[in-house]
DNA sequence: TATAATTTTAAATATTTGTAAAATTTTACT
DNA sequence: AGTAAAATTTTACAAATATTTAAAATTATA
């Protein structure tokens, strides 16, 4: 996997040896390691210093699980359970808890690796959403710049395909086919409601025609 | 877990008879689950419609880890590896390939819904203690941010389906032939309750119509 | 049975989509 | 460049569909 970012990772593990190892294994996965041995000083380091969290659930003195909860009291921070004690009921509470994976000891450090690149993906994709048009299917509902856009039926489906085509262009059977929303509409019909979703994304972008084929979608410059 | 709202999940899985049973345990967990045996017909469906997808690696005819790239190619649905390989190389392969988790058959099915959840909780598909509206059932309530809602029979049965198929749209006639409360209603008395639940809940989300279908619930942005 | 609450009906209003004609832009040809 | 044909856009209005209102009918409740 491709990275130029220097991953730092936060563990609580009382084995000193295995942490020192796992460390410099990780280390040519361009993964930084700060291993505590003792939660109570874990739990009082800066959580948002750290891009995730590797959590030993037998620890002394302070239960894996309680210190999960006590984590995802203040932060959001990717949370990995990893644990000698593969007892489903423990792995179950630890997800609910928050964890976002739970990784039973002994494990190949090879599938940790690959395991907090899947979780920090899945953590990224959220994060980063610049594109000034969002599109939220499940709510039928498309955002200009975070504030939703008002758009009837067939203006949404339009602009819903053509988000979703965003850098191809989209021929106009593609679109009059996509729903039936379009049923009986003739392709002037079409060429009416891009008309009207021009003039409502006009501030951020606009719909180029590619005459003979359809529509593109493109933004402005600035956005 | 508290849960208004049914999951949709997509398995792609050639024994039959381990979905069958799979599905009717993850309905108790509020997850509708839709098996395909056939990986080609699997990837033809509208992977928009489903909250999650759960893969087995040792599919016939198609390689499981070349249909997560097919899936990943098109869409960022989540996406959850179930396999008996557990060989750690196809653990890798997995997630490097844009999986979310790496199941190994035989797993608990409990631990599976665990699971779900963590991922869904991380795409945010699920609002852990936002949700605006609640539904109890077994009271016949509805709450609005934790304050129950005042509504009649009529307004509760269309309430609650609306909320159900959160994410989808119902249609008149699926609102209509749900409850004997509608039994001798023209589809214009539903357009009456609509109107007055809508006017209900407007302070956290709206009823949008799906012109010439029926209706779908959304909430506002900052519930 | 009377009263209140709820649902249904029907008519008025409002919104969305479709149509057709005019205006504009693009293309290809001279 | 100039021009005609084709494609696309715009406009204004018509048609289809959905919403709102208020009052009547029904149902539930005391």
């Amino acid at each position: 996997m491709q990275m130029n970012k220097v991953i730092d990772i936060l563990m609580i593990e009382d084995d000193f040896e295995f942490a020192k190892l796992l460390g410099s294994f990780l280390e040519k996965h361009n993964i930084k390691l700060k291993n505590y041995t003792d939660p109570f000083i874990g739990l009082s380091v800066p959580l948002e210093k750290f891009d995730l969290v590797i959590l030993d659930l037998t620890l002394p003195g302070l239960d894996g699980l309680q210190m999960c909860k006590e984590i995802r009291k203040k932060s959001a921070v990717p949370i990995i359970i990893s644990s000698a004690r593969s007892d489903i009921e423990d792995k179950i509470k630890g997800l609910n808890l928050g964890a976002d994976d739970y990784l039973p000891k002994p494990y190949d450090p090879k599938e940790l690796v690959a395991r907090i690149y899947s979780v920090l993906r899945r953590y990224k994709k959220i994060e980063e959403k610049n594109e000034p048009l969002l599109l939220d299917e499940k709510n039928s509902t498309i955002y200009l710049n975070s504030k939703a856009l008002s758009l009837t039926p067939a203006e949404f489906e339009v602009l819903k395909i053509l988000i979703k085509n965003y850098g191809n262009s989209v021929s106009k059977e593609q679109i009059l086919y996509s729903s039936t929303v379009f049923a009986n509409s003739s392709s002037n019909s079409l060429a009416v409601i891009i008309n009207r979703v021009r003039k409502k994304i006009s501030s951020i972008g606009s719909i180029k025609t590619v005459r003979g084929v359809g529509y593109r979608l493109v933004y402005h410059e600035n956005s």
